[in-house]
DNA sequence: CCGCGCATGTGAAATTTTTAACATGAGCTG
DNA sequence: CAGCTCATGTTAAAAATTTCACATGCGCGG
């Protein structure tokens, strides 16, 4: 377990072996090769052994990996074998829809507050959660223990929604709006942002049809 | 423009530089250097101009290139010069706000129909689209020109919803479910997930404890 | 119409990432 | 408990991607 800088590729990666592992746990499998792995992630085995091997040793030499262990391992590796207390701004159709979300605190990321502008949502009860008026986030976001920041406004509000964030305290944030961000070098920021995938179906599409 | 294999990142690049030239366009800026757009999207100008260059030579030697022209010219690389009709299985929390969108249309894909399985959704209205049975998913995905199918069902049903989709006749497919589908070769399939987004946020955050 | 400044496009170098190859060690069998 | 099998962890090679460096060519000013 050297501390060498880790591809991002690789973090992408991990997210993608633990979707397969837990659906390989689901059907009682216990123990899974590299080989078996990588074909079900469409990777190369050398692949997923290597980008284990910048965490620690997970496996067991002509066995393979434990399954349960492994997961518990990689989650460890990430720091998501623990809860992660979000904050939500700009509750419109996707806010709510991530609010919604099981998949979100079923990953250790838990909502514990929303924020918005507009005074008609303000009030609103999502899921247990009270959206709030985003003058309050400077107070609510420390007494909660908030770390981690989702903007779902529109992108000309994602800045200013940023800022807020950062002034309340959160360490990173999850940006769904197609708008570049600027923050502090020690704020992580992730760019969520689908456009690509959509570009990327219709090139492939055509390509395929060049093709033949 | 020859035709050498293109990156896949550089397709998610060409993304990030379609907003950010977007977004000059509408403060009104009509030419950019790659080293202003370079600073823009956090890449280095020789990326910009490599990735670029895959597809042609867009930019005047001394002057930078034109914005307007620049969008059009990747558009058309990409292959989203036109409108390309999709097809959405699966109205829940997340196909609904997809329905609701306006970025998705925007951006050139259309969602011309809504299927779902579930009795109390079939019927229902969003975005003057009604919502069908998903046995009627192969005549009526012909009839509209349906290319592209968007999966948002709960992930044990992605496959299934695939097959569907395939056997109606669409060309590429948009999921996200988090479930790896098995389709044949020639049908390209995007997985959209942000659990990656997530687990990195959490990552860089701890890194950035760790540096401390 | 020539020369100068400037930013592109590109070939070569550096770096990163992926893939292959294999030595190592765990577990099983007789 | 020796020998064998098998899949890991790791080192080395290959491939891909990114960055550098600069020649090329456009536009402008004199
Ligand atoms: N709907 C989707 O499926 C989808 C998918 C991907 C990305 N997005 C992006 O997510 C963002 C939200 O999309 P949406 O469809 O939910 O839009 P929306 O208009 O439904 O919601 C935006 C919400 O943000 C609130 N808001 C605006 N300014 C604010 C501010 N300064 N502080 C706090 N709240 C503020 C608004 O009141 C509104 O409730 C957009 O940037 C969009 O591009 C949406
Ligand atoms: N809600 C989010 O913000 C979000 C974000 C990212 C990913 N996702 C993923 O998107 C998918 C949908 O999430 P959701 O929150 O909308 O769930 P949901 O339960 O609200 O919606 C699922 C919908 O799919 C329908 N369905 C089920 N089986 C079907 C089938 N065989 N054919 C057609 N329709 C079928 C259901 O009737 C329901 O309407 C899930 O896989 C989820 O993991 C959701």
């Amino acid at each position: 377990m050297k501390s060498k800088r880790i591809p991002k590729a690789t973090i992408g990666r991990l997210a993608v072996y633990v979707q397969v592992l837990e659906s390989l746990r689901r059907d009682r499998v216990e123990v899974v090769s590299s080989e078996k792995l990588a074909q079900a992630c469409s990777v190369n085995s050398s692949q997923i052994r290597k980008d284990l091997a910048y965490f620690g040793e997970f496996g067991v030499r002509g066995v393979g990996y434990y399954i349960q262990e492994l997961i518990t391992s990689i989650k460890r590796s990430l720091g998501i074998d623990r809860v992660w207390n979000c904050a939500l701004v700009g509750v419109g159709n996707l806010g709510r829809a991530l609010m919604k979300h099981r998949d979100i605190p079923r990953k250790g990321f838990v909502i514990k507050a929303a924020f918005d502008c507009d005074p008609d949502r303000i009030g609103l009860v999502i899921k247990g959660i009270e959206v709030m008026c985003l003058s309050r986030i400077k107070e609510v976001v420390p007494s909660l223990d908030v770390e981690v920041g989702f903007i779902s406004t529109p992108p000309e509000r994602a800045q200013r929604a940023a800022n807020f964030l950062i002034e309340a305290g959160v360490r990173g944030i999850v940006t769904f709006a197609p708008a570049r961000l600027e923050v502090p070098a020690n704020i992580p920021v992730e760019y969520v942002d689908f456009s690509h995938h959509l570009y990327a179906v219709a090139f492939y599409i055509n390509q395929e049809a060049n093709k033949a």
